[in-house]
DNA sequence: ACTCTTAGGTCATTTTCTGACTTAAGTGTG
DNA sequence: CACACTTAAGTCAGAAAATGACCTAAGAGT
């Protein structure tokens, strides 16, 4: 094995990925990283330039003599769409290639309602988001591709769930067809967890090279950055944190048919099924539930925080394993952080090793309910701004 | 993030690695795989044999053509010292470019031995080694680098240990200038686990690009492959498994000072107390424990089956949240690979994702007892033969 | 014997990069 | 407040490197 971490593409478009990940902001910065010499910048940001990529900003502050230049991707130099489908809610969205949402809509629909019949749906409601944009003449046109996230495991290359059990009607049916109404742009399919991460390591220098990023919604999941780099991309699979048996569980009946899973005594949906149970038929969702809590609901509080005990546990392997140095905690418990992270802090003390569990930091996802979105966004990006598809484009 | 898998190093070191790593075997593989012009992968190919790096072996079989020119890293361009210390042996050896053994000594010594008594004696060894060598007219002078590993934590950028509990009289302890006697050569240090991953990814394409390594010795550790990479490569530490906590171990006192950890009831020193414990003072080592079970003690066969049940737990874990193709057993538990794995098949198919689980294949460490000692050879040739640092020398 | 296929070398042309020179635009100082 | 100093960035002739058309080599198939 090579530690090409040092490695810098010096490509045009290298270099274009090097001022998107904040690692570079001007051509000072870039003769610096790639080793180019100045003329061989000029050229490449030029060519940029040209081809409507960079923007050149405002002068930054001196730092002793001349000021440099601030270089920075045209956000507006196209758009794309991003499109997070959960089991009971899908939200789409519009964004800036600097990944800032510009239109945005989010609607529930029935559980378990399949491909078929949403789908059509969001095409419209991403059709629409597209009309409805003031700013650029031709929207459409200017559609750099898609990012589209599931719950489950897909198949990135053909776009396909293939094995999404929470989402029946969704196994095996290509998706990218029925965006073709709204733009012949690439479409990429990732898993919700995958997506999710992907929020956290867009356009900046990550929070943390080693992190894991816990997705606890209905189901619970668990991604891995290792070096900066999402563990296992581009496989359409995450961690599955949910369906591990433990012995707290006992023989508890997990909607997944087996017994004795995490996610009986730590996933939402256990626990709302948990406050229903209880006579409380309000509660209908996770989000329900953490609203709940945040409220001062002594039952979701208690519900919460032993949940997070649970997840705790099976975590303390993962953070024995990987030591990183922060967990990122998205989805829709999330939102009671607080109380989520103080039940995992409690019995990651416990079982983990004391210098892993001491020097972790904990962290709520960026861009809190919306972050999944953010982060199809961010896959369609990522994807359209390669610095191979970047090349590419100059070349022509 | 950028899927860089497609991404390949064209420049004179990078082709080598291709070579190296058994991607490539001929100029025509070059060409393919770069994208370079058959101009260009000439100049480079004889710029390489050139510097003696590169052997043009015989003709390949003709697929209908001309029949291909062998391409092959001259394995007598150099050697590289391996030393693997643990607890209570120490491996050394002098290993050609392509990872074979040229020569070799294993030694026993008391377990507590600092590096300040050790170490000497392991320089004269090495040293000796090299002496003895008949090839190489001045064998000392082409000394390419050296590998070292310890259990526990290093610091790879100073070759010195960082947190060997295990291994007192280590911490903090420089160990490079220890082996200025026989080679000025670079000295690398990692954490034996890594190197023990190292051994199964060396000079050719792995087993599966994504498997765990499983160490169960002494103590346990685990070693992660990801898009065939090892995961936290150069940080100097890896999975911990045996300190991760279990219902199991209750309050077990382990060796690490904290209770119930995993490796009071699967690790190796705990099995063999448990023999002795029993009256079997004849057990001394886990090497001892794995003979007797091999030779069919039924006392020594039922607590592997057991600690593999045990380790199984934890390991479902880690299936779950990576999904790997394989898990590669060493350590010198994995002697006994069919009770261990049995054991550990057996909790797996309980705890894990059933998917998972059954895809999983189990393989025993290639180079079995001297697999760390191969992993360190091929730390050294890895970065003696990095990309860039053969481009380095070419360009002297 | 011949044609086809694949491997591999050669070299003039083209592409690309460097590195010295120049301009620009700020800071600090006597 | 002129003047040296520092950092940023553009320009272009010369140097370096890659390409791609052309060539030879050496087997298989018929």
């Amino acid at each position: 094995m090579v530690t090409d971490e040092t490695w810098v593409d010096t490509s045009p478009g290298g270099l274009l990925h090097l001022l998107r990940t904040g690692r570079a902001a001007t051509r000072a910065d870039l003769v610096r990283l790639t080793g180019l010499s100045r003329g061989a910048v000029t050229a490449r940001v030029g060519a940029l330039a040209a081809a409507g990529l960079l923007l050149e900003g405002a002068d930054l502050a001196s730092t002793g003599g001349r000021p440099a230049a601030a270089l920075r991707l045209d956000p507006d130099a196209g758009v794309v769409l991003a499109v997070a489908v959960g089991r009971s809610r899908s939200q789409v969205g519009v964004f800036d290639l600097a990944g800032r949402e510009v239109a945005g809509d989010t609607r529930d629909h029935e559980p378990g309602t399949g491909a078929r019949d949403l789908m059509p749906d969001v095409a419209a409601r991403l059709g629409s988001l597209l009309d409805g944009l003031v700013a650029p003449s031709a929207p459409r046109a200017r559609v750099l591709g898609v990012g589209l996230s599931l719950p489950g495991s897909v198949d990135p290359a053909t776009a396909t769930a293939t094995d999404a059990p929470v989402m029946r009607g969704w196994d095996g049916v290509a998706l990218a067809p029925y965006l073709s109404p709204v733009t012949d742009a690439p479409v990429h399919l990732d898993n919700d967890t995958s997506v999710l991460v992907r929020s956290e390591l867009f356009g900046r220098v990550p929070v943390a090279r080693d992190m894991l990023v816990l997705k606890a919604s209905t189901g619970l999941a668990l991604g891995i950055v290792a070096d900066g780099r999402l563990v296992g991309e581009g496989r359409g699979t995450t961690g599955e944190l949910g369906h591990t048996r433990v012995e707290e569980a006992g023989d508890l009946l997990c909607r997944c048919g087996a017994t004795g899973c995490l996610e009986t005594v730590a996933g939402g949906w256990a626990l709302v099924a948990r406050l229903q149970e209880a006579g409380r038929s309000d509660v209908r969702h996770v989000r329900d539930l953490a609203a709940l809590a945040l409220a001062g609901d002594p039952e979701a509080r208690q519900l919460l925080r032993e949940a997070g005990r649970h997840l705790g546990e099976t975590l303390a392997v993962a953070v024995n394993l990987l030591h990183p140095e922060a967990v990122v905690v998205g989805g829709d418990m999330a939102t009671a952080f607080d109380l989520l992270t103080a039940g995992i802090r409690e019995s990651l003390h416990a079982r983990a090793h004391p210098a892993a569990a001491r020097a972790l930091r904990f962290v709520p996802a960026t861009h809190g309910e919306a972050a999944g979105l953010h982060g199809c966004a961010a896959l369609a990006i990522d994807r359209a701004l390669d610095p191979r598809a970047v090349d590419a484009l100059l070349r022509e």
